[in-house]
RNA sequence: GCUCCCUUCGUCUAGUGGUUAGGACAUCGCCCUCUCAAGGCGGUAACACGAGUUCGAGUCUCGUAGGGAGCGCCA
């Protein structure tokens, strides 16, 4: 984290960077990121390079920079500084508003084979003299990532490609500083759902928005590994064949669009196969969240077995666990006078509660048959039995599979529910 | 304005001179079915455009168009 902005607060953009690492599983290795711990190995490194004659000192008031930018774009060039300073080093060093420029090389081009887009070659006469500390004499983030990346050691830079256009002037600063070059892997931009970029305002851009919509780490990680790079016909990978797997080099060049869909549809995938109980703490968390007293209804992982089929996300899952944790909060109209207003309802009913009154053991299994023995007994079709206690049991005509939702509700609810519902028939 | 980068179904992508251009999400149809799903089977759908190189081009070259990024004493 290069950060020399000041009005900002860096410890919350490293708490919240923290916080998403953690959520995902991932372990933080962070560099240095106060530069005001660092000021004495920026100084030392543009000393360096002031003694080597590869900088120097240079003040020019902002309408006299500004008149120059004008000049170079008069000319069709690009605006820039024109280096006015470059040989007459000492006439600023006293000036206390003066700034240290790099001497960019006047001839020649830099080129750099990048991971991803391949050779790319910049003229030299297309960069400018930059300035690499500010008169307020903090360095500038071009210089202080090298500087930063030179002491750690760093041999490849990973990062978005709107950097490609600032490698140029890195790559110089770290030859005249005579370190070696790192490799450089630009990685293209994600784009929202129309292609715009990304914003705060209309997208969610924090992880930790991910966790809030409902959708697991893994799927999250698994989305984002596969969006610009793939490997064959894969879909699904677990954490260890990303990292076996991934490499650098085979992400794709061109900008990628988000689809939230697809996010939905591995998250799915995930919350199908995984082992229910590991995906309880996270489920927990939304059911707290839709204020859900959890100890008041049956145990999580059984929820998320007879859910996971029909939500895509964790947050969905809470909402339509409701119906388990807390009474029956609305009965569906349409629902009701369908259902329960039937001819056959108040007998399906009544049986069905005399023989969950004597099951003897409360499990989906044994539920199950006694709703196919009555549908026998009372001659009906599973549909005429179905339905109407599973408006009993949720006031609504979805849920899961009537044994799975009758169970979830647990005897005493169910029967409670049952005869509700019978008196709701009973005035239908 | 200048410089750099990008361009295969709606979306994510496979493809490195010869393929019926493959897969996934989404979408549509059918099957299954106690609702909703899930699942199974099948369908619609793409090489931005124009020149060239070549026996042959999605694949190579050039141009055009469109999109993106950068051009600060911000990062």
């Amino acid at each position: 984290i290069e950060d020399t902005d000041r009005e900002r607060s860096t410890d919350a953009a490293v708490q919240a960077i923290l916080d998403g690492m953690a959520w995902l599983g991932l372990e933080p290795d962070l560099g240095p990121y106060y530069q005001t711990e660092r000021m004495d190995r920026y100084r030392e490194a543009a000393e360096k390079l002031l003694a080597e004659g590869k900088a120097y000192y240079a003040y020019e008031s902002k309408e006299a920079i500004e008149a120059m930018r004008e000049a170079a774009k008069a000319k069709g060039e690009k605006p820039r500084y024109n280096g006015y300073y470059r040989d007459r080093n000492e006439a600023c060093r006293d000036d206390p508003n003066r700034v240290i420029r790099f001497k960019t090389p006047r001839e020649g081009s830099v080129v750099f084979e990048d991971k991803v887009k391949g050779r790319i070659e910049i003229a030299n006469s297309e960069l400018d003299d930059l300035v690499i500390f500010r008169s307020d004499g903090y360095p500038t983030y071009n210089f202080a990532v090298v500087v930063d990346d030179v002491d750690m050691g760093i041999t490849e830079v990973i990062r978005g490609d709107d950097h490609v256009n600032n490698t140029p002037r890195q790559i110089n600063i770290y030859e005249a500083l005579g370190a070696p070059v790192p490799a450089f892997a630009h990685l293209p931009m994600i784009l929202d759902k129309d292609g715009k970029k990304l914003s705060k305002r209309t997208n969610a851009v924090s992880v930790m928005d991910y966790r809030e919509q409902g959708f697991l780490p893994h799927a999250v990680l698994n989305y984002l590994v596969r969006l610009g790079w793939s490997h064959g016909d894969q879909e699904v990978f677990s954490i260890d064949e990303m990292q076996r797997l991934f490499d650098v080099g085979d992400v794709h060049k061109a900008a990628s669009r988000f689809d939230t869909e697809k996010l939905a549809w591995l998250n799915q995938q995930y919350l199908k196969n995984d082992n229910p109980k590991s995906l309880v703490p996270e489920f927990r968390w939304h059911l707290e969240r839709a204020g859900i007293d959890v100890a008041a209804g049956p145990d999580p992982a059984a929820v998320i077995v007879a859910l996971r089929e029909r939500v895509h996300t964790l947050k969905e899952m809470a909402e339509r666990a409701q119906i388990w944790y807390a009474p029956i909060s609305e009965w569906d109209a349409k629902a009701v006078k369908k259902h329960l207003g039937s001819a056959t309802a108040p007998a399906v009913l009544e049986a069905a509660r005399e023989a969950l009154q004597n099951l003897p053991t409360w499990a989906p299994e044994p539920i199950h048959e006694m709703v196919r023995e009555v549908s026998e007994k009372l001659e009906l079709g599973m549909g005429k039995i179905a339905q109407p206690l599973r408006v009993a049991m949720t006031g609504t005509q979805v849920s899961p599979s009537i044994e799975d939702t009758i169970y979830l509700c647990g005897r005493d609810t169910a029967l409670a529910r049952i005869d509700e519902a019978l008196r709701l028939a009973a005035s239908a």
